[in-house]
DNA sequence: GCAATAAGTTTTGTATGACAAATATAAACA
DNA sequence: TGTTTATATTTGTCATACAAAACTTATTGC
């Protein structure tokens, strides 16, 4: 079958590889849930590496709850509620299997969770220090000329207020927010109009913060949600599906 | 306090406990985030095992975002924004090493911030199967007798309400519920008078769903998450603290 | 002198072969 | 029929060797 080559990014590391490649089918439903995998000889004969590799790579998609391994049986497929797609590889390749605009709308709905309580969390809590990285992000947001300079800025944005936020277990959502951001990053190359309107929005959390008022500063993130949202249905709007008729796969 | 005999696991695999052992002492503060662990040879040397199998381990706590190993530096802590703090391992690790308290406290913020919207989303766009999943698990937790299998039906209860959510990012949530309902398990042996009280709340929550009425399960879940921090000051009450002054996250 | 280049050193990465341990399945037995 | 015992398969662990990467130091050329 023919590999592409595009977007491979070299991975110098055999395992790690052989990781992804796995990884990728099974995220792509290729192996099902409760599935046995082929054995570690097989594999090794299929991409021609030792069982050495091949163990360290399913060590590492055991790592990440997508196998279990047992003597005799193999290595199974687990349920998908023992996948952690907060882990980026497991992202990724998620992201590789299902429809761009249905992982963007999942990641907003997320973030509306999570990010006006954070918000919140961050005006309350935060120390001056944890301020003034939010701040700053805010600057090179303003400094920022080419739009993945924005990007980057406006990450770090959104992780300084997590960090802001003062509890451990937010930590990890930057990963979302990174991969929502990047996504819409290839969306919007040409729109840069919404630059000073996002800009604004952003500005509003950061007096919010500064004052240390929580409602205003959920209130802000709200918004700028909001206009993301909107930002997202105008640069992805529906052609052919009058109705999306979204199938959601059902767990057991 | 007697510990379940299960809680040891007596990890019949070396390299998962290695891994345990290497990643708990990094979640403990021992490897500090940039620092260089020993090289593998040492570990296999403090272990008595191959190399082989320490190298397994650090695949597993490289998959886990603890640590990155390249030729010649050897294996470094990644900074604690990489790690994956939603990974049971990891969570149980870092609960190892953190006060008790401080961690439910943690865990109920982002419960406040996720639980509520799940509720809602959940309302808005379960299908009669997942409504029943959920059903059942409200009426498990009538029927439990023993304290524990009130235990595993409210955790039961809480995942099959992430499950009709119908969001695929807000699956991995579900270990944090364990973890907090569990947890929470150890302290409340002795209240079964709040038993009552709980399976009310979550009635209401199973009413709003049942009836599509979305902001009612979001109100019903906020009241039950609301409770629940009540029992949780109340059993693990402060001491030189008079007056805990715990900031509510009142949702829009 | 100093920059570019080469050599050396350390650590992880990969390969190979062997055997141990676990466990589902089949066979033997009471 | 039900229980125990073999057996086959697959992962788990070990030992050894060499390759590849990348930092450090020495050498070379100007």
């Amino acid at each position: 079958m023919l590999e592409k080559t595009t977007k491979v990014k070299a991975t110098s590391n055999l395992h790690v590889y052989i990781a992804r490649s796995i990884g990728e089918r099974i995220l792509g439903g290729e192996f099902l849930p409760g599935e046995i995998l082929p054995n570690e000889a097989e594999w090794g004969k299929a991409f021609g590496s030792s069982r050495t590799a091949v163990r360290e790579a399913l060590k590492t998609l055991t790592a990440k709850g997508l196998i279990v391994s047992r003597p005799k049986i193999g290595s199974r497929v687990q349920p998908k509620i023992q996948w952690n797609l907060f882990d980026r590889d497991v992202l990724d390749w998620h992201h590789a299997a299902v429809d761009r605009q249905d992982f963007l709308h999942s990641i907003q709905e997320v973030r509306h969770m999570i990010e006006p309580g954070v918000a919140e969390l961050a005006a309350l809590k935060r120390t001056p220090a944890q301020l003034e990285r939010v701040v700053q992000a805010w600057n090179a947001m303003k400094k920022a000329k080419k739009l993945d300079q924005t990007v980057t800025a406006d990450v770090e944005f959104h992780e300084a207020l997590m960090a802001a936020a003062n509890n451990a277990l937010i930590v990890p959502f930057g990963i979302i927010i990174e991969k929502a951001l990047s996504n819409l990053f290839d969306f919007t190359t040409q729109r840069n109009d919404r630059q000073s309107e996002a800009l604004k929005l952003h500005g509003a959390i950061v007096k919010a913060v500064t004052s240390r008022n929580g409602p205003a500063a959920r209130k802000a993130m709200t918004v700028l949600l909001n206009d993301t949202d909107r930002l997202i249905k105008l640069t992805t709007k529906p052609k052919a599906k009058p109705r999306p008729k979204t199938i959601q796969t059902v767990d057991a």
